[in-house]
Formats: C-alpha cells, sequence, structure tokens
DNA sequence: CTGAAAGCGCTTACAG
DNA sequence: CTGAAAGCGCTTACAG
C-alpha cells in the first residue's frame, strides 16, 4: 500500500493525499478528514526510506556504546530509549566492545546520513579521535555521555566524578583507613582521570607519611584483574581500603577477598563505582557511588535532540554535570 | 558527496560508477580500480536510504524487548548484536517496558518497511497477539526469544523451562523441603507456565500429603511483590523453600528475609532464575537455575538473518530449546 | 484548494 | 564493457 495507490483509491492527487497526511494547510479539513480515514482503513503507512531519502532527516538517532551487560550502561540506554520514543525517534544501537577499532568502523559507517545524530560513550581504549573530529566537521549532532573526548567541542553528560571519588576517598579515611588503593580502569579515559585526581587530592588531605596511596591500573579482562588484586592484597603491606573506579573491579576485588579470605570490612575496606542493585545484598553489603545513569542518558537524548532540530541550542550547556550518590553500607563499617 | 558528483570527478557515468561500487560482473577490472580508489579518496558512502529505498531492503532489524536494564535481555541483546554486527547488520531497539499497548504500537510503526525482520520477546501482559499475525501476514520475517506468543507459526529460541523448573525444585526436595512455593510472574506468558508445570511436577513425585505446594501469583511492582512475599513468609506454615521464575522475585525474596530475619537456608531456601553476575557474592550466594542468554540471543539473529536471506530456510526448527545450567550455591544448602 | 512535475540518490534492465 | 533511462515512494515549489 503506497500513496499512488491511496491517491487512487480516493481518486486525489498524489500530492493532495501527501499534503492532507502531512495536515498541510493547503487543504481542505473536508478533504483531510476523508484522507486520514481511508489511510487507516487501509492501514497506509509512508515508506520511510522515501520520506527520509526526500527529507535528508530520519527520525534516527545512533547510539555507540562500548558495552550492554553492564548496569550502567543499560540504565543509561533505557534513558536514551524513553525520551527518543517520547519524541518519535528511532534508536540504533552498536557496541564497540571496548574496541577503539571497532568504534572507528562504525562511526565511519554513520557519516553517510543514517542517522541525525550521535549519542556516544568511549571504547576504554580509544585514543585517536580524527573519526569523532570528522563527524564533527560534517555537522552531524553528537553527544558524549560519561566516557567523552577531551579536544572536541560537542556537549558531554558526566558526573562529579572528582568530587564524589573525593567524598569516597574521605569516608574510608574517616572510617581509619591508611593505605589506600585507587583501582584505575583505563588511565585515558577522563573520567577515570577525575575520579584518580579526586582520589590523590583527598590523600592529600592527609599531609602525613602514616599515609599511603596506591595507583593500581586494571583494565577489561578480568582474570588479569584478579591477578593484579589478588598480587595487591597478598602484599605484607597491604592496602586497608580501596576504592574501584569502575563495577567490575569492585566485583573482583570481593572475589579475591572470597578467595583468599581477606574479611570486608575488618582487613579491607571497599567502596566503588557501581549500579548494582543488588549492592546491598552483597556479602557484605557495598558501600558505593552510584551514578544517576537513566538521567544521564534523558539528559544526552533531550539535548541531542535540540541539537538536531536546532531548538534552544544557545542554551546547551558544553558540560552537563549530574551528581553521584553515595551509600555508606557494611563494605565500609568500622568493625 | 554523492554517485553523480564522485561519477563526474571520474568521468564515467553513474551507472557505471554504481555498478563498479557493487562489484558488477559488467565493469572491467580496470574500471573498478579507479573507482574504488577514488570512492576511497573522497570518502563516498552511498545514501543508504536511496539504496534502501531502491533495494526494498534495509539491512537493518529492529529488537522489540520488555526491558533492558535486565542481566537476562542485555546479555541476550549482547549476542544479537554480536552477531548483526558480523553480518553486516543494524539493529533499532525498542523496548515495551513491559505495556502491551506500547508494544503494538511500536509492532505497527515496524509494518511499513523501515525493518527485513524483527526479534521480539514478549511483555509480560501480552495477549491480543493480532499485532504479530498481522506482520506475519505480510511477511516480515518474524522471530521470538525467551517470551514467545503461541498460536503463531514463527521459530522460537527458548529453554528446557519445564525441566529446569522441575530439576531446580528437586534439588530443594533433596535438601529437605516440604512446602516449597512457586512465586509466579505473569501467568499467561507460556514459559512461566512451564516452569510452573516443571515445579508442579516435581511436588508431584512427592505423592505425599506431608508436601504442600505454593503457587504464588507476582508482576512487574516491585513493591506489591514484597508485600505479597512478605505475607507469605509471614505465615505460621510459612513454606520452607522458594522457586523464583524471574530473577526479580529472586532479589525480593532475600529483600523480605533480610527485612523480617528469616535466615537463608536454615529457614527458607531459595532457588531462582537468575543472570545475575554477581549471585555467587550475596549473602547467602544465590543457587541460579541461568539460562544461556547470550547464545540464545545468537541463535535468534542467526535465524532471523537466515529467514531474511532466505537461506536454508528448510532447516529452521519451529522451536530450538537451549539447556539453562542450575548452580547450587548457599541458599539451598542444608544446615 | 487541487494537481502536475521535479527531484531526493540510488540500482538495474536494457541498448549499444 | 559503458551509458541513458526508468523507477523505488515520497515531498514540495509552483501553476492554475
Amino acid at each position: 500500500m503506497n500513496l499512488k495507490q491511496l491517491a487512487k483509491e480516493l481518486n486525489l492527487s498524489i500530492s493532495t493525499v501527501s499534503k492532507a497526511l502531512r495536515d498541510s494547510y493547503e487543504i481542505s479539513h473536508a478533504t483531510k478528514q476523508l484522507v486520514l480515514a481511508k489511510a487507516k482503513e487501509l492501514n497506509y503507512q509512508a515508506n520511510p526510506f522515501a520520506s527520509n531519502l526526500r527529507k535528508q532527516k530520519s527520525k534516527t538517532i545512533a547510539l555507540v556504546v562500548p558495552e550492554i551487560a553492564n548496569n550502567f550502561f543499560s540504565q543509561a540506554i533505557n534513558g536514551i530509549e524513553a525520551i527518543a520514543q517520547d519524541k518519535g525517534y528511532h534508536v540504533l544501537i552498536y557496541l564497540t566492545h571496548e574496541d577503539a577499532q571497532k568504534e572507528k568502523a562504525i562511526v565511519n559507517i554513520l557519516q553517510n546520513g543514517r542517522v541525525d545524530g550521535i549519542i556516544m560513550s568511549l571504547s576504554h581504549q580509544t585514543k585517536d579521535i580524527s573519526h569523532l573530529q570528522m563527524l564533527h566537521n560534517q555537522h552531524i549532532p553528537l553527544v558524549f555521555f560519561d566516557r567523552a573526548a577531551d579536544n572536541i567541542k560537542v556537549p558531554k553528560i558526566t558526573t562529579n566524578d572528582f568530587q564524589s571519588s573525593y567524598d569516597a576517598t574521605q569516608l574510608l579515611l574517616q572510617k581509619g583507613c591508611k593505605s589506600i588503593a585507587f583501582l584505575s580502569f583505563s588511565d585515558h579515559i577522563s573520567i577515570i582521570q577525575q575520579r584518580m585526581q579526586g582520589f590523590l587530592s583527598a590523600m592529600q588531605t592527609t599531609n602525613n607519611s602514616d599515609y599511603t596511596n596506591w595507583i593500581v591500573p586494571c583494565g577489561i579482562d578480568n582474570s588479569v584483574n584478579y591477578t593484579i588484586i589478588e598480587q595487591l592484597l597478598q602484599q605484607p603491606h597491604r592496602p586497608d581500603g580501596i576504592v574501584a573506579s569502575v563495577e567490575r573491579l569492585a566485583i573482583t576485588a570481593y572475589e579475591v577477598c572470597n578467595q583468599i579470605q581477606i574479611q570486608i570490612p575488618d582487613q579491607v575496606k571497599i567502596i566503588g563505582y557501581t549500579n548494582l542493585q543488588t549492592a546491598f545484598l552483597l556479602q557484605p553489603s557495598l558501600s558505593a557511588i552510584t551514578q544517576p545513569a537513566y538521567e544521564m542518558g534523558c539528559e544526552a537524548a533531550s539535548i541531542l535532540f535540540r541539537l538536531i532540530e536546532q531548538k534552544g541550542v544557545a542554551f546547551i550547556a558544553q558540560e552537563t554535570i549530574l551528581k553521584s550518590v553515595i551509600i555508606e553500607r557494611s563494605s565500609t563499617s568500622t568493625v
């Protein structure tokens, strides 16, 4: 069922029918009624590719994220989809699987006009951002959330990473920790850098040689991380506090403690960035720095749609910073 | 940059360039080389809407799922996206948020040829499947995973739900449970029915009046579920075993036990369907029936692509049944 | 208020 | 092996 057939059924021209369906001021009310009724009766729906081609707009956005089997990202996607559905946009999803090459390939494919805009969170290993620069040069609206690229002037939705990490570290210090390890994820992701700076800054407030800070570089390979954390905790002067910069590292730290029989929080206190809904049910319950993932997704989508539709663009901040929430639980309690 | 411009640069006709880019046998090797080189140099990419319109194919599929902030679904989506990326397909994602009306609206929108095929898992409340029947009538390839509709002849990817529930219930019986509650989710989802049947069938093997079985209807509202489970466990003759038919109910059961101080597994043993990666870190560690979500996603996508491309369609089973794995942990251990 | 016509950017059957 | 032309199904500037 296409416009031509529908027009024939109605004994009207294609142009009149098309205009009636789009509620054009050029068409009489009576004709509109007739056309709408017939379209409904025959279940007519415009071919999206023909419309897109003609209008050079697709009402489609792309979402490019490192992974999906991850509470933070799946909650953020939930927010993005909610706004998109509300605004009548379609969402294409692409996973980079934390691979910079895949990310590049995906972004290159998105340069052909398939989408009106893109929401991204970078792969942990993305250094070269020429593919993103090219998007920007082609005036394809782009919004980052969480893992954003520096050196590119597009809106970014992040959280108060320096402050939340600072506060989390202060919490450990207050609870009596003197030797605290920051489990870093990927040190060229800007949000991880900020978390690290927050940690270091809090440690500096102690200004005392009794205190030790550790920066422990971890990655995406869980078994490698396991070994790193195991070695860390088997040292004679092991840390008595841990700040996990991402969820998977908090979980791996729990695993290690379980395995080598180190008691949390007695022997080591742990706090971590996490969006786990079961953090309070862990053994022991996990003190969490929780990002407002859903809200970040909503915000990213709202800003992208404003960019696409050029509405209120003047009022879009370069950076939107939402606040994480710190929830203190047993993993940081005093004995 | 479009074909016309590219052709002009090359002093060739649009048709020759188009055919060269598509590696047509009609074009000489030398010309192909020339065209490819120029296309690369000028970063030419075909307009997807023009191609789609002309070819009446979009290399795009839709994924319609109840929610995404859920381990089972996000793992399944991961599998689907992996296969899609490998085959060069694009994936549109739509969330029904467990709302049958939204599901209907989404599916209606997908009837206009936007996608070559659809992978779905039904909302918990979908009863009327006329919208799905219509897809089928329009010959839009459709594949279900997990929550499938009966009465519609399309491929389904599910797990051995009767058997896994039967086995889980037998495990509780072996561990000494005599009064077992099956926390049901939505009793008109066929996979939940099968899990319930598996439970009942296992209970019947006891064939003894000392044994009690409970079918406890729950829903998607966590706070309602909480109250239901709380009341269940506050009864004088409360159950000593629980089979949770979905992850969220296992978690809510843990919450209730935590709150009203019922000891797991001493006072009540719990086993549940879950894809939680932290099940082994819960207090106590949770005995799990785990579905191979990623593999289900891969399988669903593979079958859909065969349907779309009409390759090996004759060998596609109506139902593909993968096996869940039962992992026994502390929540079902004997005292 | 209605309709004929051009054109979005491709692909492909056909002619040469 | 190359190119002219039709057409996928829309939208819209323009004529009447």
